[in-house]
DNA sequence: CTGAAAGCGCTTACAG
DNA sequence: CTGAAAGCGCTTACAG
């Protein structure tokens, strides 16, 4: 259909400036410099008068590698997956990468699809944030040599470096904050945890710590169906002898429970409300909802820097755990007089 | 570092199966329905012994294509284009492509840093959100025979395939929900028209309406800096004989305006307040913004059948326009008289 | 400093 | 139905 009038290659760069493959190869890779100043020239002239473009597929099949990285997230449309792809994204690009990035719906089989997929075009690292457990065939991607990172969820039995929020410290920092605020009874709201080491995480260090606080608190796990209105309403009616607060495991959550405070017209503050991962609207929402943010840009950035350092061989001999602090961003959904 | 005890390769599967690379490369093609069952299940065996998996960059180096599809989003963290990436993802998984994904954060640059790189990796379609007019680089695309499609916004004197939003439908939509609300005068806030066409067909189509109807119109162009309180205020205060609303010409706008009418305390409804694109939180802000959603897994897919068509060959000789109609969320921003 | 040659893992006419 | 051979565009020892 189309004319197709294929892209130059490396032999006509070096036919139209007399000279071999070999320094036209060289002068595109890292040993540039071995050429002489005027066999430079003769070959950049060559090459933009042909609008050269090295083959990456080529030369990543030649032991040059890919150049690619992969990422693989769980749900695209989380903005907090989004932030940290955009800060993987501009580390990578500082770092002559380029990212193929598959979502995965949180669906395990698409995960073991896009896995399949992602060796096939020879990444030299991959970023990932599981959906389900695929140990065995990260297993086989590490053990093939390809730097691994786990992106926020680790995976059982698969020791390679992680790189996410400090959970145990999230935690403590959100009932911290409810419990100076004046609340006493706490309901922690999260989506089922299996599955998700995070969730587990935020979930098991919440049962801890409120225990060790003399905090009287509750347990809500979301079903994906309908929102369980019960378990709310008897909360607020009844948090026992203090104000009560709902704290939300992460953004999902903090929008399901604003739309159901909403549903069953209660007042924010008055019971409070507070989630892990900062959203664009939480501050529009009427007093303000306040949140955990996560540096997203600094995760992204951490997650590239130590596929690059395995990549480097010199990353340390076991795996890293980079825990992100989250920055507290208070608002009046956790303040129990508003003030109007 | 690492082992790299490196993946098996056709040769091996070959050799284990007792056969040939032919008949191997034929069984993981299109082709394998020529070779005898008994061949098939040798070398089936011999492949899952081995976790063989096909190196695409080599099939792709050697005409089979790269099974890859470019896309270029000019802000990523924008959840119109989150949305409208997870269509395509959806559709190209289908058949059988995995993308690569750029991001330009709207910066003419980097779009055409990215523009290379997706042409070095052989890509065999290209989606785009451009930031800029690269016409150039555009050209050249198409001329060496890459697909080509537009996503939302046009490039000057490229005559390629276009998918977005039919501009001048939203227009007229949300003006005439707008006046059958009441609303008289209308403000039309947006993001600087140029370079994105999208910007212009809008605006260019709610001047014409405006004055068709006879409608009062103003318009307020978003500077990326501080917000125009005092065109807002101005509005609000003096909207002329009657009820005024202000129209947003998309997502991002509509969330700097709502930030707006918080700080200067105006009250939903009493002033109108509209926007292009349906978001997240816009049911949540009481008593809810009204919106034109944009059907983004639509509008996601049709961008992938699009370049499939022009791969087959079965493309239109002339571009097509692909314009998908919005669906309108009624909420209490655009009553005047809330109910409660 | 420069180049001829082998080879990366695959596909595809072309023969048989 | 099956296979030997050439070649995709590049890189990298190895010689000179």
């Amino acid at each position: 259909m189309s004319a197709a009038s294929s892209r130059a290659t490396l032999i006509e760069v070096a036919k139209l400036a007399g000279t071999s493959k070999t320094s036209v190869s060289r002068f595109f890779g890292p040993e540039r410099e071995r050429l002489t100043p005027s066999l430079q020239t003769r070959i950049a002239n060559a090459a933009t008068a042909l609008g050269y473009q090295p083959n990456l597929m080529a030369r990543g099949l030649k032991g040059g590698g890919s150049r690619l990285l992969g990422v693989l997230v769980a749900d695209i449309r989380n903005p907090f997956s989004v932030a940290v792809v955009h800060g993987i994204e501009q580390a990578a690009r500082t770092h002559g990468y380029s990212l193929i990035v598959c979502n995965t719906d949180n669906d395990p089989e698409q995960e073991q699809q896009h896995l399949r997929l992602l060796k096939s075009y020879q990444i030299e690292g991959l970023i990932i944030n599981a959906a389900g457990q695929p140990e065995a065939q990260l297993q086989a991607l590490k053990h093939s040599g390809v730097p691994l990172v786990l992106l926020d969820r680790e995976v059982r039995q698969l020791d390679v470096d992680v790189i996410g929020l400090d959970n145990a410290l999230a935690i403590d920092m959100a009932l911290d904050h409810l419990v100076r605020q004046g609340y006493r009874s706490i309901l922690y709201a999260s989506e089922p945890p299996a599955y998700a080491s995070t969730r587990q995480e935020r979930l098991q260090r919440f049962n801890q710590q409120a225990e060790r606080l003399g905090i009287k608190s509750q347990t809500l796990i979301l079903s994906s169906s309908a929102p369980d209105f019960e378990t709310l309403t008897a909360f607020v009616e009844h948090p026992g002898s203090s104000p009560g607060a709902v704290l939300c495991a992460n953004g999902n959550v903090t929008l399901a429970m604003t739309r159901s405070f909403q549903q069953l017209d209660i007042t924010l503050g008055q019971t409070g409300l507070m989630g892990i991962d900062e959203l664009d609207w939480c501050e529009l929402i009427t007093p303000g909802i306040t949140t955990l943010a996560q540096p997203t840009d600094d995760i992204g950035h951490a997650a590239v820097s130590c596929l690059l350092n395995q990549l480097n061989g010199s990353a340390q001999a076991s795996p890293v755990r980079y825990r992100h602090a989250p920055r507290l961003q208070i608002r009046g959904s956790t303040t129990l007089v508003p003030n109007f």
